[in-house]
RNA sequence: UGGGGCGUCGCCAAGCGGCAAGGCACCAGGUUUUGAUCCUGGCAUUCAGAGGUUCGAAUCCUCUCACCCCAGCCA
């Protein structure tokens, strides 16, 4: 029984068909405690699609009151690397899980998993096989035409033994022969079709070294994994439904302390961006994004430097369902996610991203000194955050886009400033324009404009109607800033589909860097990772690692919603 | 074509024989010193299709169709 993690009303969301399950497993005694896992290979940085699967895993272990393992299922060395480890240590514990006891590895098992291979020879279930890769492949048959029996099927459990000890040894060369399970070359389901238990592989691996030249593959190790974990329940994607008979027969076949089930649910796509790691890493590779965590990519670390809060993602996780269908969630829903968060918690600040100067002709007559101070809510919705201190003065920016000279827009259509008409700038004072300074080509230089006195925190005399409000940023207080906004990666709703490659369908505009933004004073001093609403624009985070008090870096988390 | 899985509003999804929840998106109003937020209302006589069982079906049966996964010494 979860409930929605939102500060809403208490909705009680119905269990999923796992929690179903679990439940019953409870009630009937066949289990005492939930234990999951979430077992990551370490051959890539974490995406949307695993924070999801890890918000299942933990969050069924929460439910439940059981544990949730963090193990890293590193039976192949040629693709795994210490930097994912790290880095997926990193994302979990951002996303704000911890897991029970110590981090877990595949590989720490290695010693265990070759001895039940030994086992599994000497009962007569495997064999080392000397087939090539190419006739292991036509030997495998068909989807509808069995397969054939190696050769070397019928190896005595002695000579099995005895080849083993040399595979192990490293006496032979990678691709020489394998170790497979003898179960069934004729099974419907092609995982039966005697699996590859063990093969060659002369690499280093980065936890145990060079200890091994022989790696299990995962269908021989999975299993085995969670049964040492006593892992009640293994929940893993759709895609490994058909390795389920294959997860049983070995758990029946060795003499495991456990007997972990098996359960699938559908996996997590998103339209407009691709969750695969293989894909990722080309573009990471690729260079057609600056790494891993840059923010446009939909990866735990991008996300997070793109500026979205641990708990915008994982209450889009629970919005998800827990089930069998496979669909595509549309990017709005995340978005809702990362706006309802950021809207409540996001402090208000003002920033002008494309600015023209704006200067106030009557300021001395109204104003004692150079600058005015005048104080801003820190959130319009809490005002128990209190409010902050924006300086006002003779020379200011505001956004090229909230001025026109068209004098006939509509007051519904454009309500914002307007030659010769009134507005309202944000926490200070209306004001009207008057007069247009152009250069040579006939671009806008600056505006002169006047304001109306008395009008800080109070409505304007009758009769002045500002037709909105805009923001704005004193130019002598206020400090330069780099802001980058960004657009979606692809510009196809579903760049995997198809036989094209999703490279073609990359945004050429994901990224636009403006370095001539305005900020106002106190954001100069924001702390990295710092959210921010820009009041009128979006929501906008301190860059994690570029981000200086001397030169401020914002990135722009995801805009305001924009209504017609 | 063999095996596995799955089809309920544009998207996600509840529903498990008693008369189609909810969220996103969208549309229409209201409030508003953010065209934001917030508030109100609208949005599937129909559940892939066709038969059948039943007083009654999205829910049971039959057939058909669609889509996804599997033939790595990847996970």
């Amino acid at each position: 029984m979860s409930k929605t993690e939102d500060s809403g009303v208490e909705t009680p969301k119905a269990d999923n068909f796992i929690e179903a399950i679990i439940k019953q497993d409870l009630a009937e005694g066949r289990i005492e405690k939930v234990v999951t896992r979430f077992p990551p290979e370490p051959n890539g940085y974490l995406h949307i699609g695993h924070a999801k699967s890890i918000c299942v895993n933990f969050g069924l272990a929460e439910t439940f009151g059981g544990e949730c393992n963090l193990r890293f299922d590193d039976t192949n060395p040629a693709k795994e690397d210490q930097e994912y480890v790290d880095a997926i240590k990193e994302d979990v514990r951002w996303l704000g899980f911890q897991w029970a006891g110590d981090i877990r590895y595949a590989s720490s098992y290695f010693d265990q998993f070759y001895q039940w291979a030994l086992y599994l020879v000497k009962e007569g279930n495997a064999y080392v096989c000397d087939l090539t890769a190419e006739q292991a492949s036509e030997y495998r048959g068909w989807a509808t035409a069995p397969g054939k029996d190696s050769p070397f099927r019928s190896r005595s459990p002695e000579e099995n033994l005895a080849l083993l000890e040399k595979m192990r040894a490293g006496e032979f060369d990678e691709g020489h022969c394998v170790l497979r399970a003898k179960i069934d070359m004729a099974s419907s389901n092609m995982n039966l079709r005697d699996p590859i238990l063990y093969r060659i592989r002369k690499e280093s691996h980065h936890q145990t070294g060079d200890k091994w030249c022989i790696y299990p593959a995962y269908d021989f190790a999975h299993g085995q994994e969670d049964a040492i974990e006593g892992v009640s329940h293994s929940i893993c994607t759709l895609e490994f439904a058909d390795h389920r008979p294959l997860y049983e027969w070995f758990l029946e076949h060795l003499p495991v302390p456990a007997k972990p089930r098996q359960y699938e649910f559908g996996r997590l796509n998103i339209n407009y961006t691709v969750t695969s790691k293989r894909k990722l890493k080309q573009l990471v590779d690729d260079k057609v994004v600056a790494g891993w965590d840059d923010p446009r990519m939909p990866t735990i670390s991008g996300m997070r430097r793109r500026g979205y809060s641990p708990a915008a993602v994982r209450n889009f996780c629970q919005s998800l369902a827990v089930a069998k269908t496979d669909g595509v969630v549309d990017m709005a829903q995340l978005e809702f996610f990362i706006r309802e968060d950021l809207n409540d918690n996001a402090p208000r600040a003002m920033c002008v991203l494309n600015p023209v100067k704006l200067i106030i002709s009557n300021f001395e007559e109204h104003i004692n000194g150079d600058v005015q101070t005048v104080a801003a809510p820190v959130h319009p919705g809490k005002e128990e955050l209190g409010t902050r201190e924006l300086p006002f003065t003779k020379e200011l920016y505001i956004d090229r886009a909230d001025f026109s000279e068209d004098t006939t827009l509509g007051r519904k259509k454009f309500k914002r400033l307007v030659f010769g008409e009134y507005v309202r700038l944000r926490s200070a004072y209306v004001i009207k324009a008057d007069e247009v300074i152009k250069d040579a080509e006939g671009n806008i230089e600056t505006i002169i404009a006047s304001l109306v006195p008395d009008t800080v925190g109070e409505s304007p005399p009758e009769g002045i109607k500002p037709r909105g409000v805009i923001h704005w940023v004193s130019a002598s207080h206020g400090k330069q800033a780099t802001v980058r906004v960004y657009g979606r990666l692809f510009v196809h709703e579903a760049p995997d589909r198809g036989e094209e490659n999703f490279m073609q369908h990359l945004n050429p505009d994901s990224l636009s860097v403006l370095q001539n933004c305005w900020v106002e004073p106190s954001l100069a001093d924001a702390a990295p990772e710092g959210a921010f609403q820009f009041e009128r624009e979006g929501y906008f985070v301190a860059d994690r690692y570029d981000h200086q008090a001397g030169s401020p870096v914002f990135n722009m988390t995801i805009g305001l919603r924009a209504s017609k």
